[in-house]
DNA sequence: TCGGTTCATTGAATCGATTCAATTTGCGAA
DNA sequence: TTCGCAAATTGAATCGATTCAATGAACCGA
């Protein structure tokens, strides 16, 4: 390389990153040896002297829930926009998973962690940072001084969601897919739901709990069957799911044995995704910025690997209920 | 590092690459500085050294696509039981991005190069391979001997779609998000559309075309206002889209406006996602495998990669029509 | 005790881009 | 013509893991 064009190494790493310094001759010299030979930098030995690489490295619980696609768009906007390269972990809700990623990240030297914790961030986390990689918590509303956080108000929303239901007359309502979770985002909601009947003059216990099933819509299947099979006295008229995964797939079951929604049935889901409008009855929904948590994060975690002054920041929206025909 | 454990950097290496060499004392005297260090491997100058990064690029043309993430699951599936990562890069159907794409790939040296090209394969790739990386394309049909490829039957499928509308004894069927657009996979269901209608007797021109719009949900609302802004008489009863996305927009939009599907309209959409079933009438789809796409994609370039005899394959799978309430 | 053999470890070269002190070149002023 | 200064370029050290030839240690049999 150096030698076609008949220059020093040296000289050609300067065209490459610091072409004013170069003589303008030199310069047409050397960026003619590069298209010529096709020439392609070799990022690894340029991450070994830097020290650093120009990947950001994202792990969140599950790539397939359209929730987490769109707060990865976010972050691939920005991060593509800055000249770097994004890595999408999924942890699989599986703790394992989850650290392996993270020592992995750590090995590949990332500029920086996007991170949606599956619980409490683990050790890993802070062994990562003690490295001297930026981490910035997302969906996730970080205890201390220590990392930038981005988030949004699920106790809020669970409790938005619930004093909908309990508005519109519901006697009996249940929360699906919380209880025994170790999910963050689950657990909050389900204190906002509790909050939400106290609110109402209700017993929080009052709350019909369904157990989590898998978070997708075949969990939510299941737990519509699981619904469906109690005594009709007991049995809830109306349901809050902690996604609109579970809330499209309860839906599904109820419409199919023939329940109406809204009037037998009403259901509020949570994110609100593109496909909670499209559903067999539109879904009531809690939404979420999913593409500002997305680019904030980002932000965010540029700026904490580049800029000189960076202060942590702890950034929580707040979601927003819309109503659809499924809970009107 | 090799200082606390009082051993060569040599040995260090050899313990973590190849334990068997090392005699046990040393292996464990090592194995404690590593954990007492929280050492971290450097893939920078692994890979700098090996001239190969434990990464692989997968390059789609929208990640929000459920169909995507579909296959990308199945990607990062294998790859990652092969110990290497994957780097998700959303080319966002444009080509100047797909093209930038695939140079930062290369200068990672990634492992390889899993690729769904926006139209046909850029020159990039041909630049990309003569560096010794491995290529295999994704959902396109490779017309050489050059690479592997894994792709499914596009135009059987546009066939089987619009042939079970003509079946249904639709007179003006409609083919919504074709025509113009470079993408190879639309062009051949649409060529599949044209070859359903001649086989049925009909004039290939008969075909009502409607030119994409953006092939999502928003496209699909946009495509049915235009598709209701016809005259009555020369209005189809039967539309077939390009993909999901489209027929959930369009499904949406119509059920708003009053039409009742199947009997005034009915819909036929493609890629059978998740939310199909679940969509306001359930809806008929030309499945294809998404997830062994990406799995049988992966094997092939960890085998391209990794194996000292390989052969390139050219898989294409074979699509299944599923006949669903909007098309009943 | 010595040569031969095996097993374990060391040390130095290597990958390729970056960086910076040192050197060369060019040019104008004295 | 010579000196000094600025601008351009060079060359060598560096990053950290891998690799392999060379060295060392331990042991056995003669």
């Amino acid at each position: 390389m150096a030698l076609q064009a008949g220059v020093s190494v040296g000289t050609v790493s300067n065209v490459l990153n610091r072409p004013d310094v170069v003589a303008e001759a030199t310069r047409l010299r050397v960026e003619d040896a590069v298209a010529a030979l096709h020439y392609v930098r070799n990022e690894s030995a340029r991450q070994l002297r830097r020290g650093q690489s120009r990947t950001v490295g994202l792990i969140v619980p599950d790539i397939a829930n359209p929730f987490f696609t769109d707060v990865a768009r976010g972050v691939e906007d920005v991060v593509s926009a800055s000249g770097a390269m994004v890595i999408v972990c999924n942890s699989d809700n599986d703790a394992d998973k989850e650290e392996r990623y993270l020592t992995m990240l750590a090995e590949q030297q990332v500029l920086g962690v996007l991170h949606v914790p599956l619980g409490k961030p683990s050790a890993a986390v802070s062994r990562i940072q003690e490295r001297g990689i930026p981490v910035v918590l997302l969906d996730y509303k970080g205890r201390s001084r220590a990392q930038c956080s981005v988030s949004v108000n699920d106790v809020g929303g669970g409790q938005m969601a619930v004093a909908h239901l309990l508005d519109g007359g519901h006697r009996i309502v249940a929360f699906v897919g919380a209880g025994g979770t170790p999910l963050r985002q689950v657990a909050d909601r389900l204190l906002g739901a509790h909050r939400a009947m106290t609110a109402a003059g209700r017993d929080a216990g009052d709350l019909h709990i369904l157990p989590p099933t898998s978070l997708n819509v075949a969990g939510g299947v299941a737990s519509a069957r699981a619904l469906l099979a109690l005594p009709r006295k007991r049995r809830p008229t109306a349901v809050a799911c902690v996604n609109d995964l579970l809330a499209i797939g309860m839906l599904q079951e109820f419409v199919t044995s023939g329940l109406r929604v809204p009037d037998d049935m009403a259901i509020v889901g949570y994110d609100d995704i593109a496909f909670a409008a499209a559903a067999a009855i539109p879904l009531s929904s809690v939404r979420q910025p999913r593409n500002q948590l997305g680019r904030r994060a980002a932000e965010l975690l540029i700026d904490e690997a580049w800029s000189d002054d960076h202060n942590h920041a702890r950034l929580v929206f707040e979601p927003e209920l819309i109503v659809r025909e499924s809970s009107r």
